[in-house]
DNA sequence: CAAAAAGTAGACCAAACGGTCAGATTTTTT
DNA sequence: AAAAAATCTGACCGTTTGGTCTACTTTTTG
């Protein structure tokens, strides 16, 4: 029989999550610094001691939710080659990337607040394994550009300005809230994907699928 | 003779300014709750009692500083009309936007780290002031659709994904750093203007000014 | 079932922090 | 020059915080 103490379902790996999925939430709204231990295990349900039990220290516990973060950051785009459709591929990219923002919104916020920090725990990250995955994917984007698949934009800058207007839904969402009267929905934030889609497709000398012209997918 | 202890010059209103920019790279780098009022007087060459004689309180001088940066973000689009030109309106706005976040990288993060936590000292200015800003400009907008001088575009939207743009050169630079391998210059930050000028007046349906489309202005 | 490992929990501590206070010094006004 | 206002400064204080230590209970293992 396997032993127990390391399973998934384990008493520390079940509190472990459990204390993950409280250190988001308090770390997103009040960053770092502007979270306490004890707030952490107030959310948790448990006693502040037992989270320096599973983490060695807060820094730990905040080290272990940014990798947990961004090992859940892979996408469809990763893995992308030149023979597939241009518009399709990046549509979806941008649609994956919207979805995300809805879904996982303290993830974002708490990348953001990382880089806009400085980014002091994720620059070996950045130039190691994200650094690669540009390289890749700007080429993908250039192999389009020069079969004439596509305009010929600038594939770095194409995809910061992807990046930041999906993450901008989850990121500034108390400005977009305060804007609009409301929080943005599910339809909302279709509505937003199909307008996203547009602009991006439309700058790159694309034309956008049909699934995002209308009704969504 | 005018008063001094009240003039522009005067010891107090020179220290003020010396505090709020100190105050200004401190909050931008560490947060509010990371950043110490004795790092502030240190960056300041001030002692600490200081700072809490000019500020009431730490908080006051959080206050303060937002307040002086929500000051500074007047833009020739607030002035724009109906009459006015779609592509060369957008297209200034957009330039003067990626100008601010070259000249005032640390106001950025600071108003994105305020949004991020939910905007606690905001919330008010965007209810009242920001609203009406917002909706002057999206009737502006919609004026300029309904002439079809543009394509039909949700304003909301495209306004949103301006600001997500020019304002993640300054709030990501960490990350645009390690991507690029190195920092972005005047020059840099003309190509992206012109890259995301090209994006969304393209993705508008609009042609790209002249001075957009190759060198710099 | 007994030993070992894993998990729980309260008491406690040193450091850092925001803020106060009283008094000294400088600058401005009359 | 004297009074008044503004500015400066060190000493000090109560609170909060991350983290440790020790002892107890539960769970797992052989």
């Amino acid at each position: 029989m396997v032993s127990k103490s390391k399973m998934e379902g384990s008493i520390g790996a079940k509190n472990k999550r459990k204390i993950l999925a409280a250190a988001e939430k308090a770390f997103a709204t009040h960053g770092f610094k502007g979270t306490s231990v004890q707030q952490i295990a107030d959310e948790a349900g448990l006693p502040k001691t037992n989270i320096l039990y599973y983490f060695k220290s807060k820094q730990g516990l905040y080290v272990a939710l940014l990798q947990d973060i961004m090992s859940t950051w892979n996408s469809r785009f990763d893995k992308v080659t030149s023979e597939d459709d241009p518009a399709i591929s990046l549509a979806d990219y941008i649609a994956e990337k919207m979805t995300m923002s809805r879904t996982h919104p303290l993830a974002s916020k708490i990348f953001a607040m990382e880089v806009l920090n400085g980014a002091p725990y994720l620059n070996k990250f950045f130039r190691n394994e994200h650094v690669a995955w540009m390289n890749g994917r700007v080429a993908i984007l250039n192999s389009w550009i020069e079969r004439g698949r596509m305009q010929a934009v600038d594939p770095t800058y194409l995809l910061f300005h992807i990046w930041a207007c999906t993450q901008h839904y989850a990121d500034f969402s108390a400005q977009i809230i305060s804007l609009r009267g409301k929080a943005m929905k599910r339809v909302d934030f279709d509505e937003a994907t199909r307008q996203l889609v547009h602009l991006v497709l439309t700058g790159c000398g694309l034309a956008v699928p049909q699934k995002y012209q209308e009704a969504s997918e």
